[in-house]
Order: C-alpha cells, then sequence, then structure tokens
DNA sequence: AAGGTGACTGGCG
DNA sequence: TCGCCAGCCACCT
C-alpha cells in the first residue's frame, strides 16, 4: 500500500517529533499492520498488539484505532476482540458501521453476533 | 511528572 | 460458556 499513509489524526501528527522518526510510534506502526489485513478477514486487537512485538499492548491497540483517521482506507472495521466480536465504542467507527462493512466483504456472523476465526481469521504470513 | 482512561486479555469460579 | 477481576500498555491530562 504505497499511498503515502501520511494522514494522521491532528493528535498523531503531533506525536511524529523528528526524533521519533527513525522509530515509528506505536500508533502509526498499528496503522501499517491493520492496512495489511485482506478484506473479508480479521484480526484481533491482541493480535495486532503480538505482530508489533507487544503481546500485551492490545488495549492500545483500540486506542489508536479510535485515534487514527482512516479516510485513507485503513480498514479499521477488520479488528475485532478475542472472541471474535465487535467492541468499538468510538463514536466515529460505530458498531453498527462496522458490523455493516464486515458483512459486505463477505464475513459472517453468527447468532451470537461473532466472528468464526477458523473461516474469517487473518494470519500473516 | 504522576495519575486516569480504555475499540483488551487471560485466568478463575 | 459466561461473567468478573486484575494486570498491562499507550495516551492524554
Amino acid at each position: 500500500v504505497s499511498p503515502t499513509p501520511g494522514t494522521l489524526s491532528g493528535r498523531e501528527a503531533v506525536n511524529r517529533s523528528p526524533g521519533n522518526d527513525r522509530q515509528m510510534s506505536f500508533t502509526r506502526r498499528v496503522y501499517h499492520v491493520v492496512q495489511r489485513i485482506p478484506p473479508g478477514r480479521i484480526i484481533s486487537y491482541g493480535g495486532i498488539a503480538a505482530l508489533l512485538g507487544t503481546p500485551r499492548a492490545a488495549r492500545g491497540v483500540g486506542q489508536a484505532l479510535c485515534t487514527l483517521a482512516d479516510e485513507h482506507g485503513t480498514p479499521w472495521w477488520r479488528v475485532v476482540n478475542r472472541n471474535g466480536e465487535i467492541s468499538t465504542r468510538c463514536a466515529h467507527h460505530g458498531p453498527l458501521l462496522q458490523r455493516m462493512l464486515l458483512e459486505a466483504e463477505g464475513v459472517q456472523f453468527d447468532r451470537n453476533g461473532r466472528i468464526d476465526w477458523k473461516r474469517f481469521g487473518w494470519e500473516p504470513g
């Protein structure tokens, strides 16, 4: 994905100080990983944290996703909790929208509102 | 600089 | 399986 992943929300832009250039901020790395998730696939917050080398930072991932500007194609909706459930509380990216976007990609929910990891889970590789 | 918050998780009853 | 609890970690006052 080459279109300059540049534009971040105001807050994240502020975090991007010169000194931070070499080592990308956590938020920014979350952004990159999320962009690698293929359509119709999902990953958990903890999964992303693990890919970044900080398996305990799941909460930080959620934090980042709400902060991140997604007008550039960041598929934030492909991230769900460990149970395959939608758990967003973010005002701009509500649960209804997330479900709609996932279903539009072919992701199926069971009657409890859960997604089957075996069918739709993504593992980079 | 220290404390509070939260799109999380694993463990346990 | 389900709910609850206590860590955990990045961010924001």
